[in-house]
DNA sequence: TATGAATGAGTTTTCATTCAT
DNA sequence: AATGAATGAAAACTCATTCAT
């Protein structure tokens, strides 16, 4: 059962992602220095360039890994034949867990990539969109079966929840927020409520 | 008619600032050069440092006059005795006409401060919180008088509120929900509609 | 008696004049702007450059004043009837007197003029020189006469008497020496009777 | 015969240093670019940014190098029991070859450090006081053991000492005094001839 | 005389990336 | 795989000087 033999090499590709995530959210993706981040994974920083094509494409590998297992679970769901609103639980459920697991790394997406209209968050546009389109349809099915009021545009539904998820963990990473797991799991109950059932009594 | 004869004084001033609206939201502002600013505004490059003691001064000399505005607008809001629907729908309303007025400051002040967090976000957290707090405030109210849900806590609905409509801003930014006069207004009536009622039937 | 109308005319240049000498001898010529000047001087610094050319201009001018009367002391020493040793000590009295004056005057044509081998120290080389050269000529003359031993060039005596001086100078402008009335009337003898007597008994 | 196979690794920095002499030296430390440094070592720009923190960090080698050497000796000497006048001759001795050695190089400390009372020599200025301090200390001890007359400030004397040299040097970097083999020599007796026992006959 | 807005050349420093070892 | 010396483009910022008023 031993990793054998190479079992280190591709460590390193993993030391070197890590110690990314945890720069790149302390310091900023553009105030950081690639020796940064090769520092904080205790390699020298040549070693970042046999690994990565450019400072780059280490954000690009640690957006499209999260990203995709998030498209991926949106996308079950999706399949599934459950309300809607236990579909929007479900994503609000995920996003807000991985943020639980692994707050810098979700910290470095939204601040870095999600939101940055002239950088990063263009080259990955498409990829973004297609969540933002996954949740609309959702949101459009459950109109059509006279769940979801008919009158609110779907696709701009869709952005107003995740604008919603989006901004509590701005919320959690701006110290706006109280955080913890009570927090987190009130959280996610909390924007599903508020969005499907609304504030008013 | 004249402006008088020292009309023109503070006119580079304006000139300067208006110019780096354009150049921030075109390149962003990491991507641009002062110099960009300088070209855009049709003036040397030191009169720029003759205005601002540097760059990253013009950004927030146009963050907090805007930001300033919709404090005012909130708090004034805020003192209003009308239900919280319409305070939210006025604080909506002005967000919302504020992009449609110049949309290129607002997607400068969403993309590149209010979202910022380890650069000018930080730098302007507590006039950001304000905001958030304003609203935070006008929700509890309405949960006190029983208008409002009583179990959503106040800060949270009030991140969620904000969040969905500058997602519907980004929306527009990112070029991914589509704009005009037409959907302006919608969004102004769906973001309250969708926050406040709910999805749901 | 009165100055006349136009007075305050010439008062300003003098006035940016010693605004200079203090700034320049608190921050070097190098690090302070004309701005600081004008700013010390209490004029817009756009006056500066009514009455000098240049910066540079401000300095030499500075220099040019104080060496010319030292030249002019020097000069009549040096036709007067008197023993070498009183001529050094008339020089080194002058100088003495001099820094005891308008120390800061002194501290900026030392440390700006005078060493600067690269700046304005070639610039006003032969100025310079003059003054070196003329007491390499009373020194010569008293070797001539048998005053002064005959086997050390008077050139190089010339300097290191100059030497000897303006490291005193230099001593009380970095706070390496003691200062005060007894200290510089001190100094004035001390330094002759080295050159002149020697340290050994 | 040969350095080894890593003998070039240092030699880059021992070459910057070695072209910022000159260059330094020529153009005077504020006059010149780091990059006229690069070019006269023949690397690149940023290499010198690899070695050195700063621009100034390369000047302020420069000095301590060399005169962390000049206070060994001098320490040296002060431990030796020899006479005074041979003890402030062998320090004339070593400055003097110094300059023999290497012009340039003393020309930028006398310059650019020594006599920087704005900049450098202010930040060197413990350093320098040491040497300062060391030979007044001979002087006193001279004076202590009747060899040296008592009424001179030993302070004020090795001042006067010191400037005296340092004055021959700034003559012959000024190209005011001849130079050559015998001059430097010559000068080595000289300055000491004349603080020791006088010019006076 | 007096002001200070306007100009723009010039310089240090940073840092992603390459590459020899 | 791993290192870090070497490269050089890029950009913020400074400030002497000019000039319209």
């Amino acid at each position: 059962m031993s990793a054998g033999p190479r079992a280190g090499a591709r460590d390193k590709r993993l030391l070197i992602l890590q110690a990314a995530v945890r720069v790149f959210a302390r310091q900023g993706f553009h105030a950081c220095r690639v020796s940064d981040v090769a520092d904080e994974a205790g390699v020298a920083y040549g070693l970042v360039y046999h690994y990565f094509p450019s400072k780059d494409e280490v954000l690009n590998t640690l957006f499209l890994e999260r990203w995709n297992v998030m498209l991926e679970l949106i996308r079950e769901v999706d399949g599934e034949a459950i309300p809607a609103r236990e579909k929007l639980a479900a994503i609000a459920s995920f996003i807000v867990d991985s943020y639980r697991h692994d707050p810098e790394l979700m910290k470095v997406i939204i601040v870095e990539v999600t939101r940055a209209a002239n950088s990063f968050g263009n080259t990955h546009l498409d990829t973004i969109r297609e969540a933002y389109d996954l949740i609309a349809g959702m949101i459009g099915q459950a109109q059509e079966q006279g769940v979801f009021k008919p009158d609110i545009d779907a696709r701009f539904a869709a952005m107003a929840f995740y604008g919603a998820i989006e901004q509590l963990l701005t919320g959690w990473i701006f110290g706006l927020l109280p955080q913890g797991e009570e927090h987190f799991e009130r959280a996610k109950w909390l924007v599903v409520e508020t969005i499907c059932g609304g504030l008013e009594e």
